[in-house]
RNA sequence: CGGGGUGUAGCGUAGCCCGGUUAUCGCGCCACGUUUGGGACGUGGAGGCCGCAGGUUCGAAUCCUGCCACCCCGACCA
């Protein structure tokens, strides 16, 4: 492992792929786009699901199991939502596997095994829930359905990063049953809200709510809310996407129920997924060129402790400082991690965890035992204290909260400066090359200038923020009148 | 999938153009000793189907063909 990571100027997607795979959060796998997440990784991830799962519960959802596999004939009953994953979907065509012939001590596939129907490896699983919930909604009184399902999907990407976007990738799903549109509104628009509380929170990334153009909507989709969050390079990165589907679905698989007056209707669909792209998110949100930088909220630990010492006796008695302090700190409901390694010097030990991002480090030798001291250091702004040891757990406690804050400001402050209003194309296009980040500018509302514009400068209409502001003026491409701003944007 | 690039020890690499002794160097790894407040030092040691499969040749890391993986740029996308 070489020692420094390239730097972010340099070469950012370098930095990043490096970053990833030294902090030990993730790998390439032998398996073509998919990627291992390490322990590390997965301890993060699982922060975010705890977060997220007990958010999905206050808000009334519940959690349940679908299959993996969707017969090709439910796939493609909802003509949008399968034309728009067709050319990304793993197919299963044969369920043997034989002693090639041929091949000593090959295998091959079973000529003879081949299925009477294809199994789609679901991309996404509107269709074998939807067909699930025919069966489960007669009346009014079977609605609403509010369940979540974390899973894995595939989606067979070209072109793969880790953890921004992988062939396969875990997420949570949520698919909801509405006896009325309105409801089904509220429910869509509520759960952007969650992602977008859970980004600013828990992630400390600031998000912009809004709503995607007809063009990237989601396939099936009538309406797709979104939260979109600014990337250090300048590129948007979409964080999450909360679905109206309207009856689409329910019409697709035929799921009818009687409302209170006895009369036959669709029912009201929604969906709703944030997946293991969020890590990309963290990453580049707030990391630097020393590695990781993970807020408190989700660091797996808060704070690490290393001792250092010259000989047994030194490390008996910081050892014993060491366990009081974990103790008193998980009273507080802080966790921390004793790096007792005898294996790595101090100084390695240093690196290690602010390449791993650890929010703050506690140091203590020889000198802190004569003066009853620690070595208090932050991994965000790198500065280092020298404390008093009563002074200590409090002090931490506090100063979690301070970060976890600073750090959501810090990238506020970022995000916020980087969102241009521009008044003609010309503008448009110089600050996309030399400032980058959201441009806020007219659009006619047709998708012929989105598709322009796309082709012209890479950049997208990101989302239309929510409560956008009506505001006359003339579209930045076509000239053409103009009733709001939207967001423009390069994008993961 | 289209264009470009790269695959040599766990990682990073030299050698490849112009085929020819035992494949270079650094980091890491192992043992022992000395060390420990920012990535320790010394001595000794282990580790290679030179991405994979064919071909050319007396001889291939080196030349040719195919395949695979990764990186960058496109199209697609959470």
């Amino acid at each position: 492992m070489s020692k420094n990571l390239t730097s972010r100027a340099e070469d950012y997607s370098k930095w990043y792929n490096e970053l990833v795979v030294k902090a030990d959060l993730a790998e390439n796998s032998a398996v073509r786009g998919c990627m291992v997440i390490k322990p590390y990784g997965y301890a993060i991830w699982e922060k975010m699901q705890a977060e997220l799962d007990r958010m999905f519960k206050e808000t009334g959802h519940v959690n349940a199991y679908f299959p993996l596999f969707v017969p090709k004939s439910l796939f493609e009953a909802e003509e949008k939502n399968a034309e728009g994953f067709a050319k990304e979907c793993a197919v299963v065509t044969h369920y043997r596997l034989e002693n090639d012939p041929d091949n000593e001590g090959k295998l091959r596939v079973d000529p003879n095994a081949k299925l009477e129907e294809e199994l789609v490896v679901r991309p996404t699983s509107e269709a074998i829930i939807w067909n699930t919930y025919k069966g489960w909604i007669q009346s009014y009184r079977d609605l609403p359905i509010l369940i979540n399902q974390w899973a894995n999907v595939v989606r067979w990407e070209m072109r793969t990063r880790l953890f921004l976007r992988t062939a396969e990738f875990l997420w949570q799903e949520g698919h909801t049953a509405h006896a009325t549109k309105a409801e089904a509104l509220v429910e869509a628009e509520q759960m952007n809200d969650v992602y977008a509380e859970f980004a600013e929170s828990f992630m400390a990334i600031p998000v912009i709510k809004g709503i995607k153009t007809e063009s990237e909507r989601f396939a099936g989709a009538l309406e797709t809310y979104c939260i979109e969050a600014l990337m250090q390079d300048g590129k948007a990165l979409q964080a999450g996407t909360s679905h109206f589907l309207g009856q689409n679905f329910a019409k697709a698989f035929d799921v009818k129920f009687t409302n209170n007056e006895g009369k036959l209707d669709y029912v009201w669909a929604t969906s709703w997924g944030v997946s293991t792209r969020l890590m990309g998110a963290l990453i580049m949100t707030h990391s630097d060129d020393k590695g990781l930088v993970l807020p408190p909220n989700l660091a797996p630990f808060q704070v690490v402790i290393v001792p250092i010492y010259k000989n047994d006796e030194q490390f008996e008695i910081i050892s014993e400082k060491a366990n009081s302090i974990i103790s008193e700190l998980k009273t507080l409901g802080v966790s921390c991690k004793f790096d007792k390694r005898d294996t790595h010097r101090p100084g390695a030990k240093f690196a290690q965890h602010e390449l791993q991002g650890v929010p703050l480090r506690v140091a203590i030798g020889p000198k802190d035992l004569e003066n009853n001291t620690v070595e208090l250091a932050r991994r965000d702004t790198l500065t280092k204290e020298i404390i008093q040891i009563d002074k200590l757990t409090q002090t931490i406690k506090d100063l979690l909260v301070v970060i976890q804050h600073e750090l959501f400001t810090k990238a506020l402050n970022y995000r916020n400066t980087h969102i241009t209003e521009v008044e003609n194309f010309d503008e448009f296009k110089t600050v996309l090359e030399t400032k980058t980040g959201f441009i806020s500018a007219h659009w006619d509302g047709t998708n012929e200038t989105e598709q322009k514009i796309k082709e012209l400068t890479k950049a997208t209409i990101r989302c239309i923020p929510m409560n956008n502001k009506l505001d006359d003026g003339k579209c930045v491409y076509s000239g053409q009148p103009s009733t709001q701003r939207v967001l423009f944007a390069k994008a993961y």
